[in-house]
DNA sequence: GTAGGGTTAG
């Protein structure tokens, strides 16, 4: 009888532990019902004798982002000294990894050793994953974790294998994870995704490039939506068209693009490839977009200077009902910054009220940046000043600091930086960019010297970009032989940056000697940039060399490398109107040539001379005054005074840098008509007000 | 009875 009923007993438990288990596994489930299901089953008294049970409670809180709910309850285990198994402490464990609570993870690793609960080959992938991610554990803690699972036998097993080389990858120690890879005895399609994205990530696509070509011919092993995600990844950070296509056919034929992480990748892929065209195409035929879509495809347009293009994305995405998140703000922000209208980022400023997007410190810090690079610093430094002192972090300062130095104003942002260092910010490296370029710009020389030797006393490293700065600030300074000192001293090799800065400074002060040595290491590091061919020609050109001008435009064209044409940009009733030398196409044409014909009599009458050493070609002069006069940065002035009454202030994007010309000439126009003219080049802004410019002529 | 690899941005 009593054997009986103890067969009934068991039986009903099993019952009832399968029904709660449907119940637990049901997909609706919500927080409120997973608490419901938890309170019944500790009175029932099932949650006591049925670790599964507690195990899918602790997954369920962990899932709807609760993890605090399934540690109470495990904690309760824990007191009720009945001793919970490994299992149950890998599935608090993995429930805190699931939530991005990395340290949570590790600190109950630790406990469960000192418990004396033994770690097995489900513990580790949790426990490496955390010392991945956690900033806070050092390298030391998956070392020990290794040396560990050594230890317990556990070296061979599959998943702890390929959470060791995520784990070597993401601290930096990628031979390692390379070791490990290599010693695997089988490699599932996860293995090798894992390792090629340790390539990716380690910033080495051609790596992860050949890893994957490896998988696929020589293993036979087909890709998911995950390995072309990171592959796709690995192709952006190369920028290479011809890849981007062939893993781009790579998806179509695998049926990934039907996965909207996967058509996000190759969105972005294409974006960062300079292929905006393909990466529309293949977002108009993704099934399915999402937010990461939207962001995807609209800073590839603005990453490839086509902002117009993404503010008429912006309005289809709004149509589309997909609402904006703080991301497709920051993105919209720098095609404003890039357009150079104010008036397009104060409409998004409105917009990001009006939807209630919060407008937290680094949207903040956008706006800051986007006002100062439309010209309108006042705004800039109001919005600076609103935000309290104790407030801003190192990116608000760094990015008025920026907005100081190419506005030319170095002193106020040499002030800034001490100021910042008084409220206790450490400055970075990106602010010394800033500050060395400021002091660059305003010929601050030792200013800039003091700035660059700071940078020990706050353990900056001093990296390729921060000599480039230098070279910069004493080549333009006139001090070409320090700076090329500089250039054969540095640590590590120079780069395009530093020997483009030379150059130009070479251009600056008509050198042509040095400029070719700056130009030849130029042609071997970046022999399809054509910017650097214009550069040495124009220097040739200064020297009258016209001979060495016609060889290098040979090159050029032999090469099929075309001089980027100068447009410059002025924002009339809401619209950006782009003028350019000879473009038929545009409206106003006749009128701004209209204007600048009587612009230039009346420039004459004050007996101005057209500056004709800034003509690089070689023309007659009578020709050289017809070029000068009809420079893209003349004709939108031209336009700008039309439209405009004494007293207010015309803006002008440049793409290119001013000529010497259009700086003289709009010095005096200035004057004449009672205009303040702000014009941002390629390099820096140049306020002309009343006769002079804010730059004092050191440009 | 439990596991592993990931996308936008700067």
């Amino acid at each position: 009888m009593r054997l009986i009923s103890l067969k009934n007993h068991k039986l009903l438990t099993s019952t009832a532990e399968s029904h709660y288990d449907r119940l637990l596994k049901s997909p609706a489930n919500n927080h409120s019902r997973i608490k419901q299901i938890h309170s019944s089953l500790v009175t029932s008294g099932l949650l006591q004798i049925s670790p599964h049970l507690t195990a899918q409670i602790i997954i369920n809180y962990s899932k709807l982002g609760h993890p605090r709910s399934a540690r109470s309850l495990f904690d309760e285990l824990v007191s009720n000294s009945s001793k919970p198994g490994s299992f149950l402490w890998n599935t608090m464990i993995r429930a805190y990894t699931n939530n991005g609570q990395w340290s949570d993870a590790l600190a109950l690793y630790s406990l469960m050793r000192r418990s004396g609960v033994w770690p097995n080959n489900y513990t580790y992938p949790f426990v490496l994953k955390a010392c991945g991610h956690d900033p806070s554990a050092g390298i030391w803690s998956g070392k020990t974790v290794h040396g560990e699972l050594i230890r317990n036998g556990l070296e061979s097993d599959l998943y702890v294998e390929a959470a060791l080389v995520i784990w070597y990858a993401k601290c930096g120690e990628l031979n390692d994870g390379r070791k490990v890879f290599d010693g695997m005895t089988s490699r599932d399609l996860v293995c090798w995704t894992t390792m090629i994205t340790a390539y990716e990530q380690a910033e080495l696509p051609r790596e992860s490039l050949m890893m994957f070509g490896f998988m696929q011919q020589q293993q036979g092993i087909l890709a998911d939506s995950v390995t072309v995600v990171s592959v796709a990844s690995a192709v952006g950070q190369l920028g290479n068209v011809k890849s981007a296509r062939s893993v781009h056919a790579h998806a179509l034929c695998c049926g990934i693009l039907e996965d909207v992480c996967g058509g996000n990748a190759i969105v972005a892929m294409y974006g960062k490839c300079g292929d905006v065209e393909s990466a529309r195409m293949a977002f108009d035929r993704m099934e399915e977009r999402d937010i990461i879509s939207w962001n995807a495809v609209l800073s590839g347009f603005v990453q490839n200077g086509q902002a117009r293009e993404a503010f008429s994305l912006f309005e289809l995405m709004k149509e589309s009902g997909c609402r904006p998140n703080p991301l497709t703000a920051l993105i919209m922000l720098s095609a404003c910054s890039f357009l150079g209208s104010c008036q397009l980022g104060m409409k998004i400023q409105g917009f990001l009220v009006d939807n209630k997007i919060t407008v937290d410190l680094t949207l903040r810090n956008a706006l800051i940046d986007m006002y100062a690079k439309c010209g309108d610093l006042e705004t800039a430094m109001g919005m600076f000043n609103d935000i309290g002192v104790r407030e801003r972090d190192v990116t608000s300062w760094n990015v008025m600091i920026a907005a100081l130095g190419t506005h030319g104003r170095g002193k106020e942002a040499l002030d800034l930086y001490l100021r910042m260092q008084e409220e206790g910010v450490r400055p970075n490296h990106i602010t010394f960019v800033s500050v060395l370029s400021a002091c660059s710009h305003a010929g601050l020389i030792d200013e800039g010297k003091n700035c660059f030797a700071d940078m020990q006393r706050f353990s900056v490293k001093q990296e390729v970009k921060h000599y480039a700065c230098m070279v910069d600030m004493l080549g333009r300074a006139g001090l070409l032989n320090e700076a090329f000192d500089l250039v054969r001293t540095m640590p590590s090799p120079p780069n395009d940056g530093v020997w483009g800065a030379l150059l130009l400074a070479c251009r600056v002060q008509g050198n042509s000697e040095l400029g070719e040595v700056a130009a030849n290491n130029l042609f071997l590091l970046e022999p399809e940039h054509p910017g650097y061919y214009v550069l040495m020609s124009n220097v040739y050109a200064a020297s009258r060399k016209w001979h060495e001008v016609g060889n290098l435009r040979t090159e050029m064209k032999s090469r099929g490398l075309m001089k980027p044409a100068a447009v410059s940009m002025i924002e009339y009733r809401g619209e950006i109107v782009g003028f350019q030398t000879a473009d038929w196409l545009n409206p106003f044409r006749h009128e701004a040539y209209k204007k600048l014909e009587g612009i230039a009599v009346e420039m004459k009458s004050r007996g101005y001379f057209p500056d004709r050493s800034c003509v690089l070609h070689d023309v007659e002069e009578e020709d050289k005054d017809h070029i000068l006069n009809y420079h893209s940065e003349k004709l939108a002035v031209a336009f700008g005074i039309i439209k405009s009454e004494a007293g207010s202030t015309i803006t002008v994007m440049k793409n290119l840098r001013i000529c010497c010309d259009c700086h003289s000439a709009f010095k005096l126009i200035s004057d004449i008509y009672r205009r303040r003219i702000v014009v941002r080049d390629g390099n820096r802004f140049h306020h002309f007000e009343a006769g002079s410019c804010s730059c004092n002529d050191y440009w």
